[in-house]
DNA sequence: GCAAAAGTGTTAGCTTTACACCCATGA
DNA sequence: TCATGGGTGTAAAGCTAACACTTTTGC
């Protein structure tokens, strides 16, 4: 079963989210940076950021450092999205994209260079965009909304601690729809998901909230095909 | 950003599932079909069935293609399961591989050609598999058991019409338990997902029970990224 | 009539949702 | 003391799970 050359191009590219408060709600919302290219095919049109995957990395290596090159950016949270295959999505060469979509939090997105190539832009309303990138974002934003309801995804928007106001803002941001924020503490206390700390937030013009942070000694569902391993599939840097 | 060479190998493999008497229990389970390596890496262990990319065909066009020449199978459902890209899960090469995940019906798994080649196994009871080919049925598996609660894959073990009974013993094939008759027929029948037929099926020692099909004017759930386009990206061929 | 599976009814317990209300703090 | 968000209470509605019971057929 000899393999002739197949020339085929193997790309990664990521779908990177950060919430930002949206140009014309005011309410947080997802936004994703793109990059403008500089050569033909879709030359000039923006597009996700990505690149080539080496000879000697993972295709989750890739994604990451393809990520740090374009936009300077250190996800905490990346996970595969969907390898899209199709014929003739790239003109004139044959690529095959392995995409990922990563989480970033407001402070670590301010870091990225923005600029002439690199810019933000509200994850529901893009330009149009190179390739088949925007259907391959609307998946990434349908992902990030469905997962965010039974995971534990939100906590990559969020510091070491945090008050439940602040993650049921994470989840208001992500699903554009306001929570009754008495029957969402419930809801997180009853799942074991967070551990309450002994420090609260002082300063505000009312009670102090307490601080959570996450549980860390319960399994985890949905991890990848990894997920069951030690190590898991999805990379979660803290 | 000229590429240069990558020689990154693009394979594709799939996990099909196909429902069979479990050997022990003799109640009904997923069992994949396997194929022999005649050649190295991991010559003589059991892989699962796949090929190369072929230039000018897409991804689900090579994994439906593989399965039919290595395995004689045409499934009625096809979706990609994840790629797979570590860099030493296949020695010397380096191999990425598009995993894809199938069903097919009893009566057409029963056309595979089964031989020294080709041999089906109770996917819960696997020998030691070539590359990290355990790891993936065993992702497949889950993905099936999950996804046959909340979506219609179930149709793809069943021939155009079936009883409520035939339909209920597929999702406990799936997931190795027995559910309560009168409930599962409460719980299809409001979902909408179904219609009744005015056949009923004769025969049987009891009440003649009434045949269903699938309500093909309801859209559908989580089909995949093309999924909310007019062509799905999941493959059914009924 | 009787066995067997189809199909309906019923109830206890649990979850969800909506909203009223009290609490603790800074100004 | 008042405004503000933190946090608790509560009840109606809906859903789930378990199982009793009725229906319709073949023999």
């Amino acid at each position: 079963m000899a393999r002739e050359r197949q020339d085929i191009a193997l790309a990664v590219s990521t779908v990177i989210f950060a919430l930002r408060p949206h140009p014309e709600t005011g309410l947080s919302a997802p936004w994703i940076p793109l990059v403008r290219r500089i050569a033909a095919p879709f030359e000039s049109r923006w597009a996700l950021p990505g690149g080539w995957v080496a000879p000697r990395e993972s295709l989750e290596d890739a994604a990451a450092r393809n990520l740090l090159e374009t936009t300077a950016l250190e996800p905490t949270y990346l996970e595969q999205l969907y390898a899209f295959g199709a014929v003739d999505r790239s003109p004139e060469e044959r690529v095959v994209s392995v995409v990922y979509w990563a989480l970033v939090r407001a402070d670590q997105a301010q870091q990225s260079r923005e600029g002439e190539n690199v810019r933000w832009f509200p994850a529901d309303d893009l330009p149009q965009l190179a390739f088949d990138h925007n259907v391959i974002v609307d998946y990434a934003l349908w992902r990030l909304r469905t997962k965010v309801e039974y995971s534990r995804i939100a906590r990559a928007f969020l510091g070491e601690t945090f008050t439940l106001t602040e993650l049921r803002e994470v989840h208001e941001a992500v699903l554009q729809k306001p929570l009754d924020a008495a029957n969402f503490r419930r809801q997180v206390e009853s799942s074991g998901t967070l551990v309450p700390t002994d420090s609260v937030v002082t300063g505000g013009r009312h009670r102090p909230p307490r601080l959570y942070r996450y549980n860390e000694t319960i399994e985890l569902v949905d991890n990848g095909p990894l997920g069951h391993e030690k190590t898991g599939s999805t990379r979660v840097v803290s």
